[in-house]
DNA sequence: GCACTATTTCGACAAATCTAGAATTAGTTC
DNA sequence: GAACTAATTCTAGATTTGTCGAAATAGTGC
């Protein structure tokens, strides 16, 4: 019985660490079929430890998704999660969220 | 010296709050002069001094700005970040944010 | 300056998060 | 099943965050 603002701010938070954004971006730069857990912690040269907490934090919120192959874990971006949420923020900021002001706001005014 | 990975993890810590997102929602939803900080509280239904909390984190993540107004603060959504973030997080999302990876991903694909 | 209102800052406590070494589990190969 | 690799889970300590009452600050008007 999550509401979808509590949603947004968990996967929002669990983008919110700098750690996490770069497994993400490394995720997004590397193949579709999945990043080995292992090739994330040699890249970024942080405790095996470490690097399965962050994500499984990202898993957590849906952002990630895995899927295991022999004795590795491939890791990968859920692009669904992902544009659903800055879909999200985009309307947060720019419509207001709800449907009670349709006009944008000054957000939305690009120069 | 914060670079940009850590600047929007900051920013997207600062969101990854229910109660910070419903703040940024209802400055969006309100007038463009600003909300007062009053009128925060009495629709959030929380002490002013845990609004006063998480009104600082937005403002020192530059996701809002204050400007007095006799003795009440109005605070109102820094569009400029926000729509940076968005966008920085859209290209995170999908072109991998560096440019050695010029195709977009399979998270741009609209059906 | 005094009273009054709006808001923040202080202080304290509970809860969550981050980190990383050690131990464990899952899977492969012989 | 033993040896080996890949990755997770356990555990613990340090740090950060969230909450909110009490006290302090900023501004207005008399």
């Amino acid at each position: 019985m999550t509401g979808r603002v509590e949603q947004a701010a968990e996967r929002l938070k669990a983008l919110g660490h700098p750690l996490r954004l770069s497994i993400l971006r490394r995720l997004v730069q590397g193949p579709e079929a999945g990043t080995p857990a292992g090739e994330l912690q040699t890249r970024l040269d942080i405790p095996a430890s470490t690097l399965s907490h962050h994500l499984a934090t990202l898993a957590d919120a849906d952002l990630v998704l895995v899927a295991r192959e022999g004795t590795t874990l491939r890791y990968r971006a859920d692009y669904g999660t992902l544009r659903a949420l800055t879909e999200y923020l985009w309307q947060d900021c720019c419509a207001g969220g709800a449907a009670d002001d349709p006009q944008p706001s000054p957000c939305c005014r690009r120069d």
